[in-house]
DNA sequence: AAGCCTCCCAACCGCAGATTG
DNA sequence: ACAATCTGCGGTTGGGAGGCT
């Protein structure tokens, strides 16, 4: 690990004036520094790094702030080893995402970019590159093979109608460790000639009030998480199959949502996810207890693109059978 | 016990895009 | 329009910990 730095070394980062970078720390931080840091964001709550600095009385640059709150301070983190389950979907997203740790992380519920990254280089990399170096000889395998199971498709992204016979995230079985390693192989993408059609609903209006910042409900924006964070907006979402569709409000913040969101998790199956809710587990629910949340990944171009929505689940269930996902089940 | 080696992971670095003045 | 600053991301580094000889 890296000592604390107190040798007024200029900081080479570039996120403070070189004037007042001489005087910063670097390296580990200390019991004190961390202290220090979560008693100010505990009160104050997030804002611009460079003031958290300042204002927390820590001798450190915003950026060392911010990524020391990310990556060990905040609360919501979960500590310990990756569990089979998790080791899987990271496996999974990285076939899909490649290395863009950001957006496997938040799909990952209390783990940390950094954390993702440091496991997959340490641990995954190694074990996949076992794998392919014991079952296949061939010349043109190298570290590239990892790269081809990164997608199955020769390192580029997958397509959206790949994606769609894909499943998206953690299966519902997965809580119960019952997920097998053929959950996530690559289908057959000539199989389902309904996944050609553009799928998942599109926001065709800007939200408004949006609380919490783990889903940035901007349209379809591939920055959202799968999992987790407090919604709160209204607006109207158009639906290919359903047309569109007024959502009056949803997702206030609070133990509601919370809960709300572990049925979530709980409740993906393949590409959707969906949460019915109910006047238990979301009290502020202005919809009532028929409607379904549903939350989805799509492509469009080359970005792979995150949508939500809600339904009367009657009225869904009336449409499923033209419904353009691929094997929906209301669980 | 001592030296060496490897692994792991916290933290840094540089860059790019966004925001602000 | 431009420069300065902020923010977030992915790649990389360095050193503690633990295993091996």
């Amino acid at each position: 690990m890296r000592k604390p730095d107190t040798s007024g070394r200029i900081n080479s980062g570039g996120c403070v004036p070189l004037n007042v970078a001489a005087k910063l720390r670097k390296g580990l931080w200390s019991p004190e520094e961390d202290e220090k840091l979560m008693n100010y964001m505990v009160r104050n709550g997030q804002g611009c790094w460079s003031d958290v600095a300042r204002n927390a009385g820590l001798l450190r640059c915003g950026k060392s702030c911010r990524l020391r709150w990310i990556n060990y301070l905040r609360p919501d983190l979960k500590r310990g080893a990756f569990s089979p389950q998790e080791e899987e979907l990271i496996i999974h997203l990285h076939s899909i995402l490649g290395n863009r740790w950001s957006q496997i992380a938040a799909r990952l519920p209390g783990r940390t970019d950094n954390e993702i990254k440091n496991f997959w280089n340490s641990t995954i990399k190694k074990r996949l590159k076992n794998i392919s170096s014991s079952s296949s000889r061939s010349p043109n395998t190298s570290d590239s093979s990892m790269d081809q199971a990164r997608d199955g498709i020769n390192g580029r992204l997958i397509t959206n109608q790949e994606h769609n016979m894909m499943g998206a995230c953690m299966h519902p079985s997965s809580s119960s460790s019952a997920l097998s390693s053929s959950t996530w192989q690559l289908p057959n993408i000539a199989l389902n000639p309904m996944n050609l059609d553009p799928i998942l609903p599109i926001i065709d209006q800007q939200p408004t009030g949006i609380a919490g910042s783990y889903f940035d409900v901007q349209p379809c924006d591939a920055q959202g998480g799968m999992f987790g964070g407090n919604i709160d907006f209204e607006g109207q979402f158009m639906v290919p199959s359903l047309g569109s569709v007024n959502i009056e409000q949803s997702g206030k913040m609070g133990n509601s949502v919370e809960k709300s969101n572990a049925n979530v998790m709980n409740n993906m199956n393949n590409i959707i996810n969906y949460n019915q809710f109910n006047n238990n587990n979301n009290i502020n629910n202005k919809l009532g207890e028929n409607n379904v949340r549903i939350e989805g990944l799509c492509w469009e171009g080359d970005e792979l693109r995150m949508a939500m929505g809600e339904w009367d689940i009657e009225e869904l269930m009336k449409d499923v059978s033209s419904f353009p996902f691929l094997d929906f089940q209301v669980l």
